[in-house]
DNA sequence: GTAAATAGAACCATATCGGTACTATTTTCT
DNA sequence: AGAAAATAGTACCGATATGGTTCTATTTAC
């Protein structure tokens, strides 16, 4: 289906909450309850993005989240590659050369990185602080002006 | 992991080959046999492609697949959709409304389609003929540099 | 009329995802 | 010092989707 992970969708949805206050801590039973979301779940989420650098964890009573960077510095794409692992819509790509059984036959292996990098690209140019609004109905009414093309019928 | 299916895959590995003579009519055993692939997992992939309209089939003995567009009309975004339905990368939007349990607390079911579309467009800027190279190493090079940017350490 | 091919549906083993539970460690507060 | 509150890390299990095969029906060429 070519989509996210709950998980994902979830991560971008509390950092967004997170980015209305990028100076404040944040703990995580606090953020299941604005999320509506079971806090193990949540801790999890937080746990990933720590390890990856995305957010400041402080441990201990009164400890909690703070996101590293501004908001407009964050974007979907690191969030996407701390939940999911790399970007990489094919193979080939990240198992190394060698293990594609028809290495001499596929002339495709480089094309391949069109795709991977086109997409990247693509998440990369999404900030946390355009996911995260109050950005207005106008840009988004450019955005599905070309969402509902010949692809969406 | 954000990639696409192995179907998806094979798909683009066998229209790529077929790309190389648009006018000729390809059956599935031969394709099968180019590939390297299995004959039924062959057959099951050209017969979605043919259903959605990007194949012309033609049944009987001296039957097989011949593109319907050129190759440089079909994009790989097409090739998706056909091989595992809509490209729609977070979940609230084609459930239709009402299905999100975070309705009114949630601000970003417009946002959500930034992302959406930015995939999209990404994919459907690559087209078959690209895929199916030869391509000059030139091009790839310019998408691999910034291919190793800071997603890939 | 027979062989060769596509059309379509059903099926199952396996891997991945989604979510939970448990233990250990760190920090604050009294 | 001790209790409480929070994160860190790991392991686990049920549900879902994927990958691949098989079977039957239909169409067409010779």
């Amino acid at each position: 289906m070519l989509r996210i992970t709950k998980q994902t969708d979830y991560g971008i949805v509390l950092l967004s909450h997170m980015a209305a206050e990028p100076e404040r801590l944040f703990n995580a039973p606090e953020l299941a309850e604005a999320a509506g979301l079971p806090l193990p779940t949540v801790s999890k989420i937080l746990k990933m993005l720590a390890r990856d650098g995305l957010l400041d964890s402080h441990r201990g009573a009164k400890g909690g989240y703070c996101l590293v960077s501004a908001p407009e510095e964050i974007s979907v794409a690191e969030i996407i590659f701390s939940l999911e692992g790399p970007i990489a819509m094919t193979e080939c790509i990240d198992d190394g050369p060698g293990e594609c059984q028809q290495e001499g036959s596929c002339p495709l292996q480089a094309n391949w990185q069109l795709i991977n990098t086109a997409v990247r690209q693509a998440l990369q140019g999404i900030s946390l602080r355009q996911m995260a609004g109050p950005m207005g109905p106008q840009l988004v009414q450019l955005a599905s002006r070309s969402a509902h093309s010949s692809l969406q019928p």
